[in-house]
RNA sequence: GCCCUCAUCGUCUAGAGGCCCAGGACGCCGCCCUUUCAAGGCGGUAGCACGGGUUCGAAUCCCGUUGGGGGCACCA
């Protein structure tokens, strides 16, 4: 059975390399009928936040990724929040101590670096194994100076390597890492021990995480072996390094990034096929020549061996346009109820009769559903509300766009059905065969004046829409 | 500095020795359609980092160089 799991830290908000990593863990355990384990590696007081946590399980609902055990849904390995499972990690280190892979070190780092500097080694090499052979009277020393002591792992003095899932071999020379510490002074327990632990417990078969903690990776491997050793588990898993999701030039996303914040793809009205779709696109493809594809379909096709090693840019063109596929692909009403929900969200009154018939007219011209609101706000707003946006009123002055809008007043007004194909016949008659004018010359003046912007949904469409009562008086204030 | 890692169009990728004078997508540029903006259709632009091997044959395997990224904490 395998069991994969996200163990994210509860600090700042959800970016988008994060939530990939998490993708790529969800779809393998579901393609291979595994399990999916939401651990929450909160044991940083000062920098974890509920808000943080609400937002990381936000996230994941809302892109569709369920997990089989975590917060809020248990399981057997509960609790799987760290910060409550301090007692699981004494009882451990206890075991580590008594079987002899752990050892107290007393040494600070400037008396590492001057032991580093008196055998004329760099400085900044890093501990040095000092106290692995401290005798008991140096330890009494110690203790009697008032010093507490932290506990290191002792490394193997072998090479360690591994079948990386996504890199293949992966190889560390004997004695290249040094011990390192594993809890503090007061006892509290460190990530790199507490990280494994919990992977050991929970019974994790695939680590799959980001490329950042390859390095560590031969630390916790001895330290798997270790727990085998006293008992704790019986197996090292298999591990997955993942590549970067890359930000502009060479630099790592970074959750202050503005383009890496998750949720602010939501607030836009992405939609969440969109951001999977696009996100599972960096650093893995579907087949040679698609790059559309539901989440369903992601989890048929997906395998972590087929996970890219090379880091990623996140490209917002991309995601644009992949939003945009996906926001096509909706089902009509479906499209329109999601839109409702932004027309609210935008303090709009979600006018049942406008999104009818508005909806299908953006459904082919947005990126976002963000868009869609503003496409449609002058169907929406409340007429004394209603503004003609300054920069294209700008566009449209001078006595061609004055005889343009009067000619339509006047053909309008005394039409007979106010239907899009009367409102079209009308116009034309007016304005093209009237007034001889080019028809991007004589709409222009008459869209801007309905809908407040140059861009809108198509103009007899969206007359018909607004009405006689309302299209005629915008396009009488239009002369004012 | 030491260790690790990555390397195909501007970007994301397909490619696991001959199917590749390298395929798709986004972007960009044309054209068509057209009441705006889109969408759609058609066409175009652009890449195997470099140098050595191995082989009848290399984008694919090996070595090196260069370049990028990451790690070397009593943070996670």
């Amino acid at each position: 059975m395998i069991r994969v799991r996200f163990c994210p830290s509860p600090t700042g908000n959800p970016h988008v390399g994060l939530i990939r990593t998490c993708l790529f863990n969800w779809a393998y355990a579901r393609h291979v009928g595994g399990t999916f384990v939401l651990r929450i590696e909160d044991t940083d007081a000062a920098r974890d936040s509920q808000q943080s946590y609400e937002q990381l399980l936000d996230s994941l609902r809302w892109l569709g990724m369920d997990w089989d055990e975590g917060p809020e849904v248990g399981g057997p390995y509960a609790p799987y929040r760290q910060s409550e499972r301090r007692d699981i990690y004494r009882e451990v280190v206890a075991k580590l101590l008594a079987g002899g892979h752990l050892y107290e070190s007393y040494s600070n780092a400037a008396e590492i670096e001057a032991r580093h500097r008196a055998a004329g080694r760099d400085p900044k090499l890093g501990y040095d194994n000092h106290d692995r052979s401290l005798t008991d009277e140096q330890t009494a020393a110690f203790r009697a100076e008032g010093r507490e002591p932290v506990l290191r792992l002792r490394m193997p003095d072998e090479d360690i390597s591994w079948t990386d899932v996504v890199r293949g071999e992966v190889s560390f020379a004997a004695r290249s890492v040094p011990d390192y510490v594993v809890a503090r002074q007061n006892g509290d327990p460190l990530y790199p021990l507490v990280n494994p632990v919990d992977d050991a417990l929970m019974r994790i078969t695939h680590v799959l995480r980001g490329e950042d903690l390859l390095p560590s990776t031969p630390r916790q491997i001895a330290l798997y072996r270790a727990l085998i050793d006293v008992g704790v588990t019986d197996a090292v898993p298999h591990f997955g390094h993942l590549p970067y999701v890359m930000g502009q030039g060479n630099k790592k996303l970074s959750k202050r990034d503005p383009e890496s914040r998750l949720l602010a793809y939501r607030e836009q009205g992405y939609v969440p096929e969109g951001i999977v779709n696009y996100l599972a696109l960096l650093g893995w493809a579907i087949a040679d020549d698609r790059d559309i594809f539901s989440l369903q379909e992601m989890v048929e096709a997906f395998d972590i061996g087929d996970v890219n090693a090379n880091p990623a840019r996140f490209d917002p063109k991309k995601c644009e346009a992949i939003n945009a596929t996906h926001l096509r692909m909706l089902a009509p009403e479906d499209f329109r109820d999601r839109l409702a929900g932004y027309v609210v969200a935008a303090g709009l009154a979600a006018d049942s009769e406008v999104l009818d018939a508005g909806a299908p007219l953006v459904q082919e011209r947005i990126v976002t559903l963000g868009q869609g609101v503003e496409m449609l706000r002058f169907l929406l707003v409340p007429e004394p509300e209603f503004r003609v946006d300054e920069a294209a009123a700008a566009k449209q002055v001078g006595e061609a766009r004055r005889a343009a809008v009067a000619a339509a007043l006047r053909a309008l007004e005394g039409i007979g059905e106010w239907t899009a194909t009367a409102i079209e016949d009308a116009l034309n008659a007016a304005l093209v065969e009237g007034l001889g004018l080019k028809p991007r010359n004589a709409y222009g003046p008459i869209r801007v004046a309905i809908t407040g912007r140059t861009v809108s949904p198509p103009l007899f469409e969206s007359m018909a829409i607004l009405g006689p009562q309302r299209s005629l008086a915008r396009l009488a204030a239009a002369l004012a």
